[in-house]
DNA sequence: AAGCCAGTTGCGAACGATTTGCAACAAGAG
DNA sequence: CTCTTGTTGCAAATCGTTCGCAACTGGCTT
């Protein structure tokens, strides 16, 4: 069993438990979301899915995600205001790093700058709930 | 003269300059924009013109922070997908925290997590155009 | 295996923020 | 003061996303 076919099953029982059904569309959004190693948006979700599920809605895709969303499976990132992307939520915290040529995102974390911010918070009299950083980067000249 | 008359001096000067001609509704716009110390959507920004330009329009508004970002003077930000915020551009740079409960809007500024994310972002090869760091805070049980 | 029924789907229409086409209008150079 | 060109207000269009609704289907119940 692949590593994306135990995201997959682990997913699936996340929405089992919930008391979410698992229909043909929503097991493959979970089948393409496990396996996605990039950032795809919901057309990308919905052209990816028809390979299991020809003519599965716009609508399904976004309303699943939502769902999944709720759930705490996947994340949903608003890259500089273009339209949402999304991750399985299976890997651990990090923030991204975004080449504004290429679109392509990097995925990177630092604890010492997860602690800096902490503290600024703190100092404040603030908690963090969450946070998000983003590097909008370009490849140097080498 | 106060700090916010210069501050729209020197954004009118910077739209001169840029070939823009100065209307009533983008002086009153300017105007807003210099006064306001916090973080104002279209909307708002629109109220507020109202008291110089009655029946401003929004249209008109979007136009002119669309031209004003272009020319750097003003910061567009998207916090958490909701409607856009602006600020002039006049203060040096900063992040935000935002109180999740209330909606207002801190700034600050680490030197520290600067360095850190230049580091991070060298180390990939690559060098950072602009960033965007954003805590979500809640106020903390004291 | 057949039935039931609440949860889901696909469709198209609705949505909210923002942008745009266009004819009337006004800034500011000459 | 006039002329030219950029700007305005309005309404309609756009884009990503959500919603209403009738038809459908998981999956528990017999």
């Amino acid at each position: 069993m692949t590593k994306a076919e135990k995201r997959t099953l682990r997913l699936t029982d996340a929405l089992r438990h919930a008391g979410v059904r698992i229909t043909r569309q929503r097991a493959a959004l979970l089948d393409v979301l496990a396996e996605a190693d990039d950032h795809p948006d919901a057309p990308e979700l919905q052209r990816r899915a028809e390979a299991q599920v020809p003519g599965i809605s716009l609508s399904t895709v976004y309303r699943t995600l939502t769902a999944l969303e709720e759930q705490g499976v996947i994340l949903r990132h608003m890259f500089g205001g273009a339209p949402a992307r999304f991750e399985h939520a299976e890997t651990a915290h990090h923030d991204h790093m975004i080449d504004i040529d290429t679109g392509e995102v990097v995925e990177f974390c630092s604890d010492r700058i997860e602690q800096l911010q902490a503290d600024i918070a703190a100092e404040l009299g603030y908690e963090i709930v969450h946070h998000r950083m983003e590097l909008y980067v370009r490849k140097r000249p080498s």
